[in-house]
DNA sequence: AGCTGCTATTTAGTAACGCTAAACAGCATT
DNA sequence: AATGCTGTTTAGCGTTACTAAATAGCAGCT
């Protein structure tokens, strides 16, 4: 992808995309870009780790995500497991009810544009 | 409106709000941002001259609007009216598709946050 | 003339976010 | 020891929206 769009469209709701992640189950960066770019590449393009990264250390000192680092695994060394605070939780459902009315309220004057369209 | 995520969530977002409103009929700085408050203020809070004065700018800058002078009018200085070019017709169109697939991307990760926190 | 108020535009400086591009590190396999 | 995979960190950049003001024309009033 190499839409121009992206890039300011994304920001705010990536940091709301990435609590929603790991508030379906506690996870750890390397893994959270992965199933990212899984689900949105193909329309936000891929997210690096420069990307990501800071976002979840954005997150921690804002007290919205825990860490706990694991053992080092089978390969690889060790890894920094994210879950939500209750802070993060009550955060993410604001976040989530602000996005619904802002984007209600950006869609109206698209579905004017649409009906004016219509009309030519 | 003291809603810190207003901000981000608007990035981009307000360029392709400002070309739906041109789109609607030619205007002014002035008169857009009257109308653009009228519409967004209580979800987006209000849009000062700093802010949107500097997006007309760089959307001419673009080639995306065009401008008429207008003589002074009957109270109060002369106007400068704006209007679409075909190139910012376009774009639009273009910005219209993917802010629908991209919201379309994000609200999957808020469906599955509702539906997760349903049955709880 | 001077004052107020409304319309209308301009601009300097700031903070936040996502991006590029790279570096660093641990472990396994060859 | 070299390669490859997993995993994290960071410096520097460009773009956007914001704050906060300044500038200016015209109308109506005293």
């Amino acid at each position: 992808m190499d839409n121009k769009y992206i890039q300011q469209f994304k920001k705010g709701s990536l940091e709301m995309i990435l609590l929603c992640l790991i508030s379906e189950r506690e996870t750890y960066g390397y893994e959270i870009i992965t199933e990212l770019n899984e689900r949105t590449a193909s329309v936000l393009g891929y997210a690096k780790e420069g990307t990501v990264y800071p976002i979840l250390y954005r997150l921690q000192e804002a007290g919205l995500i825990k860490c706990r680092i694991a053992p080092a695994a089978a390969n690889g060394g060790s890894k920094k497991f994210y879950s939500l605070t209750d802070k993060g939780r009550a955060t993410l459902s604001e976040m989530i009810d602000f996005w619904e009315k802002y984007t209600f309220c950006v869609n109206d004057f698209i579905d004017r544009y649409h009906t004016a369209e219509d009309t030519k």
